[in-house]
DNA sequence: TCATAATGTAAAATACACTTTACCATAGTA
DNA sequence: TACTATGGTAAAGTGTATTTTACATTATGA
């Protein structure tokens, strides 16, 4: 699984941190998707689809 | 998280041991997401969307 | 009625998602 | 120089997803 984290965060010029808080996990979650150490659950993709206003296909896609 | 796996199932007549072999899971995975026992992972999540051709917002839905 | 298909469920084991704490590197700034 | 912000990573712990094996229940069909 890819995923477009990294670009969508400095789009809107959040930091991991940020982006962390604004979904209630820790900032090492969000390195770790990044990064591609694992895929975030279903109901973490729903939740980071929906800060970002758009769809889990937008942000993430089948390698 | 909801969602529409038995529905999606039945227009299809597909028992759930036939979407389980599709997916390559167990009959016991697909038996415990329709139940609500637990959620897929995203990756499988992807997987599913794609055999009933359409998005993973179609299947799933927060709440 | 008997046999079989489909579904629900349970226990033990393994893999993965996520947290907390903590440390290191880099870049920018006072 | 020293300080701060940002990002990468690692270890240990907890919780969840998935597998395998196995058994029980319900529906269906001969």
């Amino acid at each position: 699984m890819k995923n477009r984290l990294k670009v969508l965060r400095a789009e809107r010029n959040w930091t991991q941190n940020d982006l962390a808080q604004a979904l209630s996990v820790s900032r090492q979650t969000i390195n770790a998707i990044e990064t591609g150490k694992f895929d975030p659950s279903l109901p973490l993709a729903f939740k980071i689809a929906k800060v970002f206003q758009c769809t889990i296909e937008d942000v993430f896609s089948d390698d």
